[in-house]
DNA sequence: GAGGATTACGGATCCCGTAAGAATG
DNA sequence: CATTCTTACGGGATCCGTAATCCTC
């Protein structure tokens, strides 16, 4: 299943023609067609019916649309996610210490670190040395 | 972007392992790697670690993770949806009628219809005939 | 004949599996 | 040398655009 499908469905529905989604996707005429052909085999179903001279979403085009919106939005915000934090962005950040230097080192250094980075979130769990191992390699 | 990567991907991030989910998916190993690459490509991003003895999650990799298991889920959703649709099931009808029937006969047809479809919704617009054609030509 | 969709078709690309390679323990 | 991931490669499928066809106005 491949996205561009549905982001060809979702623009021919809202044009309401194959030409107009052909100029607005930068693709030609027939790949449109193609893709609303795969995309209609895929599901089993057709989604939009060929008039004489429209083309108007079927039943089940129209609930199919729904989905293939909230489908597509639902990936841009993933690429979003996925990429503002690629260019540095940071939210949380999780620290695992042992009991010695939670009581002695640590409470100044994050006083100091929070002074500049007032936006990040910071989760501490205090363990022994030796587990601090494991705990970063699974995670 | 295709649907197939995410899912190779969801399967290695819950197996922690390119054979195992190979296996899993009834694909051989080189495409797992293959549609793993791809979807970091396209992505422009890291995620999975691949370490000499084991495979990691990235933090991209964690937080795209949760991303492609919603849009995988929200996916077989609207297959489920669009195909129950498909094979019969109906839950809403629209009607439009004009203003004499709907004092008349439509009361007493709509009782009857609904003393055997009781889990079909209902709605009625009431619209003069000659603008009812173009009502249902434009849905 | 103009406008819009589909079908046909050819070349480039992609995709997957097999085989070989590399790295680890 | 067993396990696991990656790279190489070749044949088949797929994809897209151009051109031709169809159909309606």
């Amino acid at each position: 299943m491949e996205l561009s499908w549905m982001k060809t469905f979702v623009t021919v529905a809202e044009l309401g023609n194959f030409r107009k989604a052909s100029e607005a996707l930068y693709v030609s005429q027939p790949t449109v067609t193609v893709h609303i052909k795969s995309l209609e085999k895929e599901l089993g179903v057709s989604l939009l019916e060929r008039g004489k001279r429209f083309v108007r979403l079927t039943e089940e085009g129209r609930i199919y649309l729904k989905q293939a919106r909230q489908l597509l939005e639902l990936h841009q915000e993933g690429l979003k996610k996925i990429q503002s934090y690629a260019q540095g962005y940071r939210k949380s950040l999780k620290l695992a210490i042992s009991p010695l230097i939670a009581d002695t080192i640590m409470p100044f250094v994050l006083k100091k670190y929070l002074e500049n980075h007032s936006e990040v979130e910071i989760s501490v769990e205090i363990m022994e040395s030796n587990q601090i191992d494991d705990a970063v390699m699974s995670e």
